[in-house]
DNA sequence: GTAAAAAACGAACGGTCGTGCTATATTTGA
DNA sequence: TCAAATATAGCACGACCGTTCGTTTTTTAC
């Protein structure tokens, strides 16, 4: 990797932590130069716009995302198994790990709903594609026969997908100790529910 | 009512619904300023600082919030109506009555998660109060004899206040017409598993 | 109607924003 | 090793930020 390369992918690491604080418009060059000891023109010169480091951004945090959260979940068996575990991955994911405080597609979706874009429009279709994987591997469940046949798997992804926002909001802004079992209470609920 | 005071209720509704749209920090004194055909200065003349105007913002969603959400869903009678008509009313909020095009609350939850300060205090103040508006409203479901007598109402409340946040994703970032149905299919269930 | 009080204005401050440009420093490949 | 390519720095730009201050206009109260 040629230094080049190597600073590039400093940048965007750098911002996607500080993206997830302040978000992708909350997050300025200025501050990310001095955060990585560059000149914020040294720094500006890797990119076109700001608009094109926020799109890198983005698909820094998707590619994590998947690393994360879906493709160790696909590792498991087929069924409830797997969709257990990419819950888990998703409140792990959500909890935070570390460098990443915040889940940065809740913050992004608040910040990008109204606001057109092709920054919106990358979140929207990322958000889509979770949506879609969530419902896929509810299907495996179907398919196993853990699942009712009749299940919707994607009202079973809206649900999932809705305990893993409150569990943020609960988690993050009102500190509540008991947010975490309580998003596993609700997700047992949902889990009962779709059994056959 | 003062000149002084009218104009400054103008402010504090404008500067309301620009920030569902751009957040608390997004807004901007000259922004608004020049939407209302006032000068910057002659406006922040209201204000001791741009925060002031931030936590009076804040509390002018709260009370439109407690005037179009809790207030009408608390004449309903007790027990289900109630409950089924305060997540009608908060529905109808996320979804957005012409002006305020999106929840402010969700937005602000994202933005000031991790950023401390008396904006986040307020906010996190609030929310807590709704949670347990929620909680009070579906306790009222207990004393009728429709809810399960063990039914923990703040784990009702937090899933109550989950397929609100999906709902506004799905409906706002990912525009999908279904959202709606989505909500309330999810919520049918909720009450569901919580009768007795 | 007039004088006091309140409200709005205009200009300016020191900063920071994203973005160019030119020059210097560093890395790379033969 | 040395030239070409690349990476970084420095500086400046116009625009906007929140905030202050002194002046002017408008409202209020007698």
């Amino acid at each position: 990797m040629s230094k080049g390369e190597q600073t590039r992918q400093q940048i965007i690491s750098r911002a996607l932590s500080l993206s997830s604080e302040l978000g992708l418009e909350g997050l300025s060059l200025g501050n990310l130069a001095s955060e990585l000891k560059l000149s914020k023109s040294g720094l500006f010169a890797h990119f076109k716009s700001k608009e094109a480091l926020q799109l890198e951004v983005l698909q820094a945090a998707i590619e994590l995302f998947v690393r994360d959260v879906v493709r160790p979940a696909i590792l498991e068996p087929r069924g409830i198994r797997r969709v257990q575990a990419l819950f888990d991955n998703y409140l792990a994911w959500v909890r935070g790990s570390g460098k990443a405080r915040t889940c940065i597609f809740m913050g992004l979706s608040q910040e990008y709903d109204d606001r057109p874009g092709p920054v919106r429009d990358a979140l929207a279709q990322s958000q889509q594609d979770w949506h879609d994987s969530v419902a896929r591997v509810a299907g495996t469940g179907i398919a196993t026969g853990e699942f009712r046949r009749d299940l919707d798997v994607e009202q079973f992804a809206f649900e999932f997908i809705g305990i893993g926002m409150i569990f943020q909001q609960s988690y993050k802004l009102l500190r509540d100790r008991k947010a975490e079992r309580r998003a596993r209470d609700a997700f047992a609920a949902l889990l009962a529910r779709s059994r056959r």
